[in-house]
DNA sequence: ACCTGAACACCGTTCAAGT
DNA sequence: ACCTGAACACCGTTCAAGT
């Protein structure tokens, strides 16, 4: 397991081949058959691996001792982190039906409970945070793929923009354009989380 | 371009092969690489044009009188059925940089001006809003293409609730695998967009 | 029970050769 | 300029044979 994070940090997901694992194991080919059912299952269970650090401890600690909104934006964080530090885990949580998901909505839920939210709106809201977390984590890890350092990151920016507004005659989209380069992912992630909240408290409290 | 959205309906991103496309077309396998980069670009191209036929004609009409409010819901919708008639759009629209997406952004960006919001708060909300929309029908995609039938989709969800009220001791997993076979993926995708537009109209007028 | 590694049935892409 | 299709360099997975 620790191998196969290993090559898919190094490589990304094409990284991550049979004959690579295997040889890094320095054992047969087939060998992983016994153990996992095939490439699948094996990135299921890397992904569940990264995603079970950021959910795990905090599962114990959410007592109520701590602001259900602020353990949220805690949570999401750490989410948006983990694909950064692992941008193939971005791709790999967008497919279904993944032990992943299925733990992360557990601790949505639980949260959004402690928010005072239940039946109908807990589950639409919780599926709906978790939708945009996974949508945004995953834009962002196709981003950072394209554009591994700094450097790379802002010459990407500056060529997709200059692409963004070549294509369109909206001024709008030129403004977003010009805008590109200096944002910070990670603020607009946490603006939308925020977003979310407010919409969920104000359609909990009319 | 038609030939691969065929090829793409009836055997998903995996029947999408070279081999099968040019077969398709009665010509060589190297034919195509006079028209497209390669397989990457013949996907981007595919996702393009489904999404150019949601938010295409659109853009002509949204002079504002319509409310904007209802038109993002119809955009959010229209993105959710396009995939619902071709899953592997889903997969697809969470892998930047796609063209699509860029025309997506666009139209949401317009419908939010005129819903009032500008400068940052519009760029954090558009963002926020398209990651959603990605996320939301990326894992619904994923779902609807392991139960492409409704009986299929009866017992992949009975099945799964099975699963997540066996996984975790969570009485709340529980309670959500028991509603999970009876809800509605569009009303639940339509209240995650209302949670949205009204976090969005809460925190402009404050 | 677990491992080996050749063999199988595929891929996407290239490129000399044709029209 | 566009097409052809054999060839190349890969894949994931299987399975008889070993320990």
């Amino acid at each position: 397991m620790a191998a196969s994070i290993e090559l898919l940090d190094a490589a990304g997901e094409e990284g991550l081949t049979v004959r690579a694992l295997t040889a890094h194991l320095t054992t047969g080919r087939g060998a992983i058959y016994h153990h996992v059912t095939g490439k699948e299952d094996l990135l299921a269970a890397a992904t569940d691996a990264i995603i079970s650090t950021i959910v795990g401890t905090g599962a114990t600690r959410a007592a109520g001792e701590e602001d259900p909104r602020q353990a949220l934006r805690a949570l999401a964080l750490g989410v948006f982190d983990a694909i950064d530090a692992h941008p193939w885990v971005g791709v790999q949580l967008s497919r279904q039906p993944q032990p992943a998901v299925l733990r992360l909505w557990g601790r949505i839920g639980a949260l959004l409970q402690d928010l005072g939210v239940t039946g109908t709106a807990l589950s639409d809201a919780g599926s709906a945070l978790l939708s945009y977390v996974l949508g945004a984590t995953a834009q962002y890890a196709a981003g950072a793929r394209q554009a591994p350092d700094d450097a790379a990151r802002k010459e990407y920016l500056t060529e997709l923009a200059a692409e963004w507004a070549g294509s369109g005659a909206d001024p709008l989209v030129h403004q977003a354009a010009s805008g590109l380069v200096e944002h910070d992912d990670r603020e607009q992630f946490l603006a939308g989380v925020d977003i979310f909240l407010t919409g969920i408290t104000a359609l909990h409290s009319t």
